[in-house]
DNA sequence: GGCCATCGTCGAAGCGTTTCGACAGTGCGA
DNA sequence: TCGCACTGTCGAAACGCTTCGACGATGGCC
């Protein structure tokens, strides 16, 4: 393994000043900074992440505490994991990646032994037992969702109250007066996952002068059938549907065509999530889950937290209406 | 932040004492011991991790290295990765997750700065690029996946030219002796991934005494609706279906009734890969891929490398048959 | 009863960095 | 011309752990 002294010795200087070329925290001559910088390439240095972390206490490393249950949405899910990645690289950090299964003596373990700087919660719920656990550490950590209480934490999140109303709007804009929500499953209210609570709770405001009727709804077929039919049965005139509930996206629109009903001639769809069949026949309204933007700011926010000069915040991005052909006016 | 010298001083004992009793790498009277971990766990001490890899070497972490592409099936990913972390966990390692997207810098980065131990390596194709750069690290590696050349790095993956003749073989045990394949999607087979190609291969050999046709296929819903006629019309006696391709298996079953053709009674069906809706009208035959017994397989081989002991293997786990309620006899 | 192994513990060296204080050399203003 | 503030570099001291050799105490064996 080639050391910081190699270079030092390649290159006719002190390790120290090898380490200052590297950090940039002195001033080194023009002339010195290229000989050292020739030295670290031609020996393929790199510095060992241990010494370095033992003397500076900083590991340059992100943990990434995955949810505790597994019925989230895989491939929602998948995104964050990758775009944190993508991103945390961006600011010289690498990612650790832990699941909530070890418990809160995981947590402690990862902080205790200075394993990572900062922690970064994916599917944070209403009363989330991970919070008392991460207020406690001598790290800063982030949260992506919303708890009731945030007790000092920052966290980032989609304005799913906001999101519930742009879907509301959109349909209205286009002269629906009545209108079904197909929400998340059953048990991610019943766990009070925040969004869930939060968009449903925009979607009754926005609808208040309307002709609104809400089903939660599991992810499989069967489920999303009798869903259906539940909602035209409680009102046979509905021409607006939304869809806040990614898993199912895919068998509510199969349902609706085999129950003849097309889209948007008979019906409009509005989605919550990113559209992943992306070559459907009619490509959907969608408000995305603005995945990248949201873990911009958490990896930010962890950066800005690990720099000193903090305010813990929360953050709830505007949604945004991705255009598609699944709304069309009233007939 | 409480040091090992902390715990020696509380225990009335010398660091390195501490140190014994943690690794168990010299005999301890039961005395000392009990004392030792006693004071380890009233000051909740945890070894730093950093100079713990200085001192020994080890980090006591696994590096998973996730696909250059992203138009691998999200879930099945998610199940690799949860499971990585999981298993790891059980050997004492955490898990540092790195994209192909840093190239071959990224992972001489991460092994020449002692960030990791060991390499396990996701989704490889039959020509990796991925795999030279391993090899030449001074780290061992395995890979979940079979390239054409494993140029020495140990593999795990199903034997899917295996799964391909159960998969036959349980539509052809039933009578059935017409049988389609849907396969991956084009662009699977175009980059070469390998266990695609091993899958055909194998499901062309078992069907060499019956009337088999096959087709790759997207995941979209329009593509899906297009290989369905394309079999069809290639031969219409098609009565057994094989799914190679869980992205697409959700579109195939809702296309199929479309297309009034029940299941099982108008055409059976086998998928490969986990059948995630776990309610559907009918439960489905699969050949699961055994993610947790690859992983499993994959984390001792990379302990096994560890301490120095293993040659380097190729190890194809043979396919198992869940049996479902989708394959009826031919009538 | 003396000798040798073995057991349990300790002290010290070393792992590869960062960072602090020191210190020559340089250039500037008074 | 002297003094001072920088600039650029260096040496040494940490950082917290593992591991090696050493060493007193025990116990078994002849």
């Amino acid at each position: 393994m080639v050391s910081i002294s190699d270079v030092a010795r390649d290159a006719g200087v002190s390790a120290s000043t090898v380490s200052y070329v590297l950090s940039g925290k002195r001033s080194i001559s023009a002339e010195t900074q290229r000989r050292v910088e020739a030295s670290i390439r031609r020996l393929g240095y790199h510095p060992h992440a241990g010494a370095r972390a033992l003397a500076s206490s900083r590991t340059n490393v992100l943990a990434l505490v995955m949810p505790l249950r597994t019925d989230v949405h895989m491939p929602a899910m998948m995104r964050f994991v990758t775009s944190v990645v993508t991103t945390a690289r961006g600011h010289d950090y690498d990612v650790l990646l832990l699941t909530s299964d070890e418990g809160p003596a995981g947590l402690r373990r990862v902080a205790n032994s200075a394993m990572a700087d900062a922690f970064l919660v994916m599917e944070v719920q209403s009363d989330d037992s991970r919070i008392p656990v991460l207020r406690e550490l001598s790290r800063p950590s982030v949260l992506i969702g919303v708890p009731d209480d945030p007790g000092g934490l920052p966290c980032v999140d989609l304005d799913f109250a906001a999101a519930a109303k742009r879907c509301v709007a959109e349909l209205a804009d286009a002269g629906h007066t009545d209108i079904g929500l197909i929400g998340s499953p059953p048990v991610v209210y019943e766990r009070g996952t925040s969004f869930a609570g939060r968009f449903l709770r925009g979607f009754q405001e926005a609808t208040s002068g309307l002709n609104a009727v809400t089903r939660s709804c599991a992810p499989d077929y069967e489920a999303v059938g009798t869903c259906l039919d539940e909602l035209f049965a409680a009102n046979p005139e509905l021409t607006g549907l939304v869809v806040h509930n990614e898993a199912a996206l895919g068998s509510v629109l199969a349902e609706l065509r085999n129950r003849g009903r097309r889209v948007p001639e008979d019906i409009s769809v509005v989605a919550v999530g990113q559209d992943t069949a992306a070559h459907r026949e009619v490509p959907l309204t969608t408000v995305p889950l603005p995945t990248e933007d949201m873990v911009r700011i958490a990896v930010e926010m962890a950066m800005r937290a690990l720099q000193g000069s903090s305010t813990p915040e929360t953050r709830l991005l505007t949604p945004q209406v991705n255009p598609g052909k699944s709304v069309a006016p009233r007939r």
